[in-house]
DNA sequence: CTTATGTTTCAAAAAATTTTGAAAGTACAA
DNA sequence: TTGTACTTTCAAAATTTTTTGAAACATAAG
């Protein structure tokens, strides 16, 4: 039960891109894998395609389920579990930026809302008032950006989206 | 020579922050502390602020001036170097766009250009094919996009992007 | 109820990343 | 040239993250 060598070559570089955005190199590679397979895999299929072990699957594909981007399938008469992941790409580009916005923007929008609202007083702290001001001001609207991107459709972004761009 | 308690706890959520996107802990502290000091800092003061070792301060801060965050000052008369952080928080999130698209979506983008290339022939491989195909043109999209972002200034941004977004 | 076929958990081990600190390097001043 | 005041390097240590694998758990089938 091999690998191609394009596919062996996807998987790991998946796994690599993944890492440097700070996500586990395993997780982005059960992602890879089950992205280039048309099929439904089952935990087994995965460890041994990965060579890793059950645990490291259970984990991984339950945290890729926590995201949405892999979604658990039941076959008729099989007791085991399946997994198979989005296959559109645009669907799956846009669930990871709502996620990420909400798991990691939201959490820091509520931070700086706090650090302002404590900060009132104190003569030294002009410039660390404006500049977490500025962070804030920014964040915030990155937030609503990407709040209306993640329900725009395909459509939009290819066409509407990239002829403003275009303009510019 | 102590922090305040607002102070280190941006610093703090910054590097955790940080963390969760793929950079180093210590990198996103420096920035931060560097952010929310309007003069330029020694390596010394960043030891004693952040209390890490010097060879760590000195990679770090290399690191940071390589993504272009941050600046060397020379002060008249010290022999000594000292550093400063952009302070404009749009001009900073617009480098570090420009620059993650540069070492890592480019990257990706060449990757997939030869799978697809290299993926002529072989018969059971149309998923794979199209797979492939389909992250290549959203990642082609995507890079222009970005590409075209990064050079628009902050007005455009703030303004006209925000405008289109809401029509939609 | 018992067995068989799974899945989940989590403490310990392994691996990867980050940090330290001392030695080497650099360059200015005397 | 030597001393001084720095900066840089990098092997080893510390820390953090990831992975393993065996035990616990769940449930369908006999």
């Amino acid at each position: 039960m091999e690998l191609h060598e394009a596919e062996e070559k996807f998987i790991a570089a998946w796994g690599a891109i993944g890492t440097q955005w700070g996500i586990n190199r395993t997780m982005a590679q059960i992602h890879a894998l089950l992205l280039i397979n048309n099929n439904p895999l089952s935990a087994e299929d995965i460890m041994k395609k990965l060579n890793i072990s059950r645990g490291n699957v259970n984990m991984n594909v339950r945290e890729l389920m926590s995201w949405s981007l892999v979604h658990k399938v039941l076959k008729f008469g099989e007791r085991k579990e399946f997994f198979t992941a989005e296959k559109d790409i645009y669907k799956t580009a846009i669930q990871i930026l709502r996620e990420r916005r909400k798991r990691e923007l939201v959490p820091v929008l509520n931070l700086l809302s706090e650090l302002q609202s404590e900060n009132i007083s104190d003569g030294e702290s002009e410039h660390f008032k404006k500049i977490v001001g500025d962070i804030h001001q920014f964040s915030n609207k990155t937030n609503k950006i990407l709040d209306k991107m993640s329900r725009a459709d395909e459509n939009w972004f290819t066409g509407s989206l990239m002829k403003f761009l275009v303009k510019k």
